[in-house]
DNA sequence: GTTCTAACA
DNA sequence: TGTTAGAA
């Protein structure tokens, strides 16, 4: 089994042991989602055995999540993967236009983005600002 | 010991 | 879906 302690890296593989008791959702059903497509494994081809990367783990959460909110499975599926997609959306966007974000209240974890410049002299600054209750884009102009 | 598939009270 | 069975 896996142990108390392990390492958040990306490219962790578990079994379907470790899936199902870090889920709460049984093998049985594992592998009944993945012969409906609505999740994956990796096969390594040496065994038969099912391995997963460890995104796998947020999926089946999630559909768990929404299963427990009274769901039918292939809607709590769909959802699921919605959700992936509109994360992996962010994540591109974030990666594209934050060009560095600035810690202003480590207590609080408030701080500003910096997002670039609208033209090319540099005149206009485009900063996200995250501050205690409100967040928002500004545009710094500089004589 | 774990996971596999297939089948079934 | 859970739980068996026998095999890997």
């Amino acid at each position: 089994m896996l142990g108390d302690k392990f390492s958040l890296k990306a490219d962790l593989i578990i079994g379907i042991g470790d899936l199902s008791n870090l889920t709460g959702v049984s093998a049985r059903q594992l592998r009944y989602w993945e012969e409906k497509k609505y999740i994956e494994s990796v096969t390594d081809g040496k065994s038969s055995a099912r391995k997963y990367k460890f995104e796998m783990f947020y999926k089946v959460r999630a559909i768990k999540l929404l299963l427990d909110e009274g769901l039918t499975l292939a809607k709590a599926a769909e959802q699921a993967e919605q959700q992936r997609q509109k994360v992996e959306i962010c994540k591109k966007f974030v990666n594209a236009v934050f060009t560095d974000v600035v810690i202003e209240d480590p207590e609080k974890v408030l701080g500003k983005i910096m997002m670039g410049y609208l033209d090319e002299d540099q005149k206009r600054k485009v900063v996200g600002i995250v501050a205690e209750g409100r967040s928002y884009i500004e545009v710094q102009t500089k004589k």
